[in-house]
DNA sequence: CAAATAGTGTCTTTTAGACACTATTCG
DNA sequence: CGAATAGTGTCTAAAAGACACTATTTG
């Protein structure tokens, strides 16, 4: 590829600053996007996206799955990388990204100095189709092996929604409302990892719901009283 | 300045991945690190360092104060470009630097595409040497506008640095050991911004300080006992 | 009716704040 | 001694877990 050509995908030399110095002096890295998206399937376990190795992979890959990702484009702000990197992946929209960390380890990649900005984004698993072809679900727990360091990533993103269901009832909406106490429980366990005493947990969620007086029946037993978030989650 | 002159200051070209595309095909935006130091000079104000507006400013500084940054050099890390730019600014070393959020406003700057990665350091008010006519140190609760949506960063690090505070006696080691409970209790309402109860803090810090032992006199009043902190902080 | 699930009442433990008290120093 | 600061004991209120109980459904 000739060198003109390579400089013709490059953004315009920007104006000078006040000290005669233009930006194009300073180096100027590749910026990549990485995102954990999570989800709770089943009620049962947090679950993450990841995508298959290909053959296509640069060898520090090694083969192994990973979080995905894509380049940051000319003019794009972060989390519109990383939205257009999970339409293909996975056919998910007005999704909200939130940043966790970025990556600057200068032998990350072995394609050149590469900075990571690790994401979470959190889906209901009813708008989640993930391409099987191109990526898996996989629950959080049983996390193998992952190519560039993404292994940090999943735990920064895990810890990060941990800690916002702690003090609120469902704040990435992971439920459609309206739900029954069972239901927000059921989340709230399979995100902690651990189980939550019963009785606590519904008093302690009361304050933050507001109750619809319908209700909804199971296969057995009493039917359950539906619930809608509160004001303020 | 010619081309090729400006050319010699980029990185050098990467290898091209398993698609035949170098990493050169994507824009790669100029990448910046600011930071909010922290310091609580007098046990009395958390305070933070502010540089004073100068001439060589772009426009869209508009003469308002900023916090300190610089931009990311080659093959440097972003923690190592923020204790560059802050080695001039404050003789300070051994920070641990720690990020907070990438901002990607793409009209952030009037010199084009610049990524910022916000950061926080903490820094103990007697290893602070601010130089006074390059920047000041200003309290959190006095804060001046501020050029490039800096007061973003203020507030974040703020943030970050009073949720480190309620879990440890002194996280970043601004006391120097051994302190006073005083001392600490001080500490901790400048950086809350608001009174805490003496006694429950006394109960509260307890099981986390070792008792040396030995005492303190003050100006009046009975001597007090000295503690360092425990194991786990 | 029994089984299963939903929901409540109450006890205890823990924690934090309020408040009053004791302890030790300086002038 | 009084003023000032350091440190403790105890009460109360709020929150959380343990546990047992009641309530309503299906089969």
């Amino acid at each position: 590829m000739p060198f003109e050509q390579k400089r013709a995908n490059r953004p315009p030399d920007p104006p000078r600053d006040a000290t005669g110095r233009s930006l194009a002096d300073y180096p100027r890295p590749s910026v990549a996007v990485d995102t954990a998206v999570l989800t709770v399937p089943d009620g049962i376990a947090l679950s993450i996206v990841l995508v298959r190795p290909t053959p296509d992979d640069e060898p520090s890959a090694g083969g192994r799955h990973r979080l995905p990702g894509t380049f940051l484009h000319e003019g794009e702000r972060l989390a519109e990388a990383v939205l257009r990197s999970l339409r293909d992946k996975a056919g998910v929209t007005g999704l909200a990204p939130r940043q966790l960390h970025v990556f600057d380890d200068p032998d990350r990649d072995d394609r050149g100095r590469v900075l990571s900005v690790a994401h979470v984004v959190t889906v209901p698993a009813r708008e989640l189709a993930v391409d099987d072809a191109k990526a898996s679900l996989v629950a959080v727990d049983r996390i193998p092996d992952l190519a560039y360091q993404h292994d940090a990533i999943v735990e920064l993103a895990v810890a990060a929604l941990r800690a916002e269901y702690r003090s609120a009832p469902d704040p990435r909406r992971l439920l459609e409302a309206p739900f029954t106490l069972r239901d927000l429980l059921d989340l709230h366990e399979a995100i902690a990892g651990s189980p939550i005493p019963r009785d606590a947990f519904r008093r302690a969620m009361s304050g933050a719901l507001v109750d619809t007086g319908d209700s909804r029946r199971g296969l057995v037993g009493k039917p359950a009283r539906l619930f809608i978030p509160g004001t303020w989650a």
